[in-house]
DNA sequence: ACAAAGTACCTCGCCTGTCAAGGTATTTCA
DNA sequence: TGAAATACCTTGACAGGCGAGGTACTTTGT
């Protein structure tokens, strides 16, 4: 993983309701997925996934499942629940702020080296 | 303060570099300034703004000097280093590399409510 | 046939960044 | 005179992330 932890951190139950938004899934899958998603760069360290499935149970924002796979692993699969989805909206429309306001922190108009938007220059 | 303190979390070095690329400045300053571009929605909590210096200062990405006010309380100024400036530009890299992920990951293709970017629905 | 790797789950305890709460000292202004 | 603003600082606690370890089953390669 190259993306710094601490970027991430905050972002982690986000990103988790919306991989839930697209349907069920478990946590392995969902994982896999991210790894994929980013081509490599990012994932969820184990220990970090399952204490966010346990926090967003505990929550109320998803519910879970054992499925009934005849063969292979068992799995434990989540569903995000309404109370959720609106959950999810929430956190991206603070996302949304979050970001903007970072951005133009982190690139003030007064800083005298121009490192933001290069291509702009 | 209206943004989640966890999702500035890991900017707060970024940001407080930015603060100096523009020239020396000290703390209750910085703070305050921080306060005014954000309209009042965000700045840090003195105990993290004083943890942050000191890791920015043994870090060797700043340096600290007492002002010679003649009147007024004392004030501490900080100067950004050339290697913190490098560190600087990293971060900024780091973070349009963070925050592009982010947003995919919280806006996958595949998810059936579309939240984001609402106004190219 | 057996080992290694993959799938899939889980827990304990540590680390790090943030911050609430407390403190000091000076100046300004009503 | 005393409150509010300016300006600095420290201690201890909390919460999220994760390293390290564990279980159990299946697939794959030799």
């Amino acid at each position: 993983m190259s993306i710094t932890a601490d970027l991430i951190r905050g972002h982690t139950d986000t990103i988790i309701l919306a991989s839930l938004m697209g349907g069920d899934s478990y946590g392995y899958r969902i994982n896999r997925n991210l790894y994929n998603l980013t081509d490599g760069r990012y994932e969820l360290k184990e220990a970090t996934l399952y204490t966010v499935f346990k926090r967003l149970e505990e929550s109320g924002f998803i519910r879970s499942y054992w499925g009934d796979e005849s063969t292979g692993a068992r799995r434990r699969y989540y569903a995000i629940t309404p109370t959720g989805r609106d959950e999810y909206q929430r956190q991206v429309a603070e996302w949304r702020e979050a970001s903007e306001m970072i951005e133009k922190l982190i690139c003030p108009q007064n800083a005298q080296v121009r490192a933001c938007q290069p291509e702009q220059l």
